[in-house]
DNA sequence: TCGATATGAATGAACG
DNA sequence: CGTTCATTCATATCGA
């Protein structure tokens, strides 16, 4: 398995490649944009998109790097996967805790099941999103061809669940525009 | 293949046993050798074993691990689930090379796939198979006990799977024998 | 370089 | 049967 054909470009901040060319890569590593998009799109409420939502998210995403539906599915999916454990963490924490008030663990429960000893003293940084959340500049592709014209109503499946209350209170509140571009994001879907 | 990565037989218990007694798992973990001997079957043509079959299985993994009817079962399941829709993602990565947003909801099937629209370099040398496929040994279970002397006339089910023509080309041809013992599969039992 | 965390990927279990 | 969730594994990245 493991075929390493995936080229993908990390590279958060070095600026040498930066499309092309990729020693070997084994896994994909979204770079800043495209991790901005999918978290914009995440935080719009979809969080599970189906499978023609992947397919143009991809095609978008592929504007800043390889990447393929697969990748795009795993991230949704560990991203709602994550999401759910870490609040539920803190539910159980909230909840079940009166013994020991956030004592050491400053709140914050992690996912490693103690492994071991080691004491879980960590710092929660963010709250919720732990990512490295570079700078990102997303700057204007030059790819102007129509990306959609985002599906106002679902090509015939319905079955995409606005997600009233998402938990994650988040800090990726973007909307970045820069270099006179702005994108937007309607239903989920950036548009410029 | 690659084993570069690896095989690290570790086994996920933490602990020091590695067959009898564990520690406290949740979820199966297959064990190489029982991952080996269900490839075989499942690439023996018997990728929907009825409920005979499915017990027999088990008795045979047994000897290698503790494992129930159910996990048989899911593992089954879940390969042919895999397995098709690897196919179709295939498919429509190699005809979407261009375009075709296909709308046929076709509920997500996602899983691996290279598609580089630009330069698609995709790789064939893993053919279909991306699970783990560590080096087994397999060697030799004293465990003289002869569990079966593989179903000489079936139970009494001529019902078998259907689908006659399964896609995976699959690369595991195996067929291991080991320190005086020798395991054929025959009708995709594996016998002594 | 090592150790910890973050996160992509794989897969067992379950749901509809 | 197809899809989704939960858990686990493997690797990228950061910090000391």
């Amino acid at each position: 398995m493991e075929d390493r054909v995936q080229d993908t470009n990390r590279q958060p901040n070095h600026g040498s490649e930066t499309e092309r060319n990729e020693p070997v890569r084994s896994r994909w590593t979204p770079k800043p944009e495209q991790i901005l998009i999918l978290e914009s799109i995440f935080n719009s409420g979809m969080v599970n998109p189906p499978k023609n939502e992947t397919v143009r998210i991809r095609k978008l995403l592929e504007k800043y790097g390889t990447v393929g539906d697969a990748n795009v599915f795993y991230w949704f999916q560990n991203r709602r996967s994550r999401s759910r454990r870490r609040q539920r963490q803190i539910q159980a924490s909230l909840t079940g805790e009166q013994q020991q008030t956030q004592t050491s663990s400053a709140g914050g429960a992690i996912q490693y099941e103690n492994t071991g000893s080691s004491s879980a003293g960590f710092a929660p940084n963010s709250l919720c999103f732990p990512m490295y959340s570079t700078s990102c500049s997303l700057v204007g592709n030059e790819n102007s061809e129509d990306l959609f014209s985002f599906s106002g109503g679902h090509p015939g499946i319905p079955e995409i669940e606005q997600n009233p209350s998402i938990f994650c209170p988040d800090e990726t509140s973007n909307l970045q525009y820069q270099s006179g571009l702005i994108t937007v994001f309607i239903n989920g879907v950036p548009t410029e």
